[in-house]
DNA sequence: GTGAAAGCGCTAACAC
DNA sequence: GTGTTAGCGCTTTCAC
């Protein structure tokens, strides 16, 4: 049987298309005798209004892309996690895509968000792209960024505040007494810049402490995965003075690291303190639970999804911003024992 | 600018809207010299397809929604991460929604699942939903639920066969030698089926092996969680007789399970041995690493995804059928050390 | 407050 | 092979 429709249920209540959809929308004030004729015959055909006509009609879609580099790394999980309600909540449906390898792809931007008017903004998580990428994009789509950005562009930016947390962590470090410190994680080109912002703090709180950078201890790394991690220590453990502290530009990362330091009969934190970045789940279950920077995923989420609703409903361009959600230094087991 | 539309394409290339579809849908021959013509005024003019309108007149909508009970718990992101790309291979968009708690509100099935045409099709991943609920849904809808089910229904289940895999994860732990062991992860009530599949496979490797059941050693919990692993672990290991080898119901279960008993002075697997099951990326890299069942997520995701396009085009009433994927153990070093 | 009617941009009979 | 045209189901301007 096919669905009702709009017109069914304005023949049956006996009034025009018009005021069914007044009723549904809540519109204009309608007579309480007519909604009451309407809402019977609503129920009666089990009318359910197509959300795709209606789409054509107003021009827009209801729903918001947002792209993760990968939804199986524990922090995108948890970002999405408190992105799908507030998107929810602002009347959003959330269409994910994985920008994974694709940024080969050349002409487009990434999978389907070439489509036009499948969605009415986007949200992306941008892993290894440089602004002129972005740049390069439809400029009519609204646009909200996740991380910080130092631009003025016609999009925003969300984030913390990747400097002040990474030379906090590494404060830490310091007080507590460790002089050796490692950085695993930079990523000297321009797609790095995230990882960038983490080494600038790095350096910045040797410098407030007056301590000197050995060099060879800032180690890059393609990625901030496990692998990453576990490699990046397996090397800082062969050298002749292995550092006493590690500063891991991601959670993941520091599981790697803390997993080959402990492998290699290395205590953690007594031989070697690590501290990590994100605050996964994952982090309070491991052994040594990972003392971290706890980035406010939902006020990230919460602000983008506003800035994102704002972009959408503006008529006139809306200058880029550069939004920051809050962060804190937890301490856990693998720096403070 | 307002953007081109089909019809203004037609009249730049000097030929009918429908040539002009065809020629975008590769659907009729056209003639070389037409589709010429028409491919140069398409760039001339930036045109890109409505797809809302596409969708609109084609009365599907090109979109199929996923829902998990989590995002951030790592087997569901790791499923979701599969499915993804075998999806929009076939042509489809992911929408991603979570059931999380929302199993309360009674009369709407979930989310934006009461949206009608906003999605061609389902993949409904449950976590403690019962038979019945699924059937009081729109059987309207092509669905594919993930997760073995002994079910004659109007929709389809995809799962491995957990009673096998339960089995073999146990008589993998007999085989080591063991003798007292537990079970974390079970629940005895209705939604709580696949919890007692894994159940059901601990007691058949205990038949098979002619090996006695205590039953106060299968512990029952509330989800698949770490802190249900914990609090379990806790509960096994103040008895006066605790278990030397223990099967969690997940990875997660498992992970939190490890914890409890290397904080508590016990060895893995030395005095307790555990094993898991999923095979989340996290198990390859802890401390120790688990053992567990891993499902071919792979195989999930394309028997999924092509079971679900199958009922999308079919006109007919497609039967239920149950797909098993396949599964295998790995045995780590919380097994054999 | 409600009705009539013109689209939103595309697809797909149906002709030619 | 290509043109004509009638919708898909809804919103919304304009009258009444």
């Amino acid at each position: 049987m096919k669905e009702a429709t709009l017109r069914d249920v304005a023949e049956l209540a006996g009034v025009s298309p018009r005021t069914v959809s007044n009723v549904v929308n809540g519109y204009a004030r309608v007579t309480e005798l007519t909604r009451q004729k309407v809402e019977r015959a609503i129920a009666e055909l089990g009318y359910r209004p197509n959300v795709l006509a209606r789409h054509l009609a107003t021009g827009r879609s209801g729903q918001i892309l947002v792209v993760v580099p990968y939804l199986d790394t524990p922090y995108f999980a948890e970002l999405l996690q408190a992105v799908i309600p507030v998107a929810r909540q602002a009347g959003y449906n959330v269409l994910i895509d994985q920008s994974d390898g694709d940024r080969e792809h050349e002409g487009q931007f990434i999978g389907h968000a070439s489509q036009r008017s499948l969605f009415d903004g986007m949200i992306y998580s941008p892993l290894g792209l440089s602004q002129e990428d972005l740049s390069r994009r439809d400029p009519a789509l609204p646009l909200v960024v996740l991380g910080e950005r130092t631009s003025e562009a016609s999009f925003d930016h969300v984030g913390i505040d990747d400097v002040a947390a990474s030379t906090e962590a590494v404060q830490h470090l310091i007080g507590l007494g460790r002089r050796r410190i490692a950085a695993i994680g930079d990523q000297p080109y321009p797609t790095g810049e995230a990882a960038q912002r983490r080494t600038a703090g790095f350096r910045a709180a040797h410098a407030v402490a007056g301590l000197p950078i050995d060099e060879s201890l800032i180690i890059g790394t393609p990625r901030f995965n496990r692998v990453d991690g576990a490699q990046a220590m397996e090397a800082l453990l062969q050298k002749d003075n292995p550092p006493d502290a590690v500063f891991c530009y991601s959670d993941l990362v520091a599981s790697g690291a803390i997993h080959t330091a402990l492998s290699k009969g290395f205590r953690v934190p007594e031989d070697i303190a690590v501290i990590g970045y994100d605050d996964i789940e994952d982090g309070r279950y491991s052994l040594p639970t990972i003392s971290t920077i706890a980035p406010d995923k939902q006020a990230i989420a919460r602000l983008a999804v506003e800035r994102l609703v704002i972009r959408i409903n503006s008529k006139e361009p809306v200058p880029g911003v550069d939004l920051r959600a809050g962060h804190r230094l937890v301490a856990r087991q693998s720096t403070i024992g």
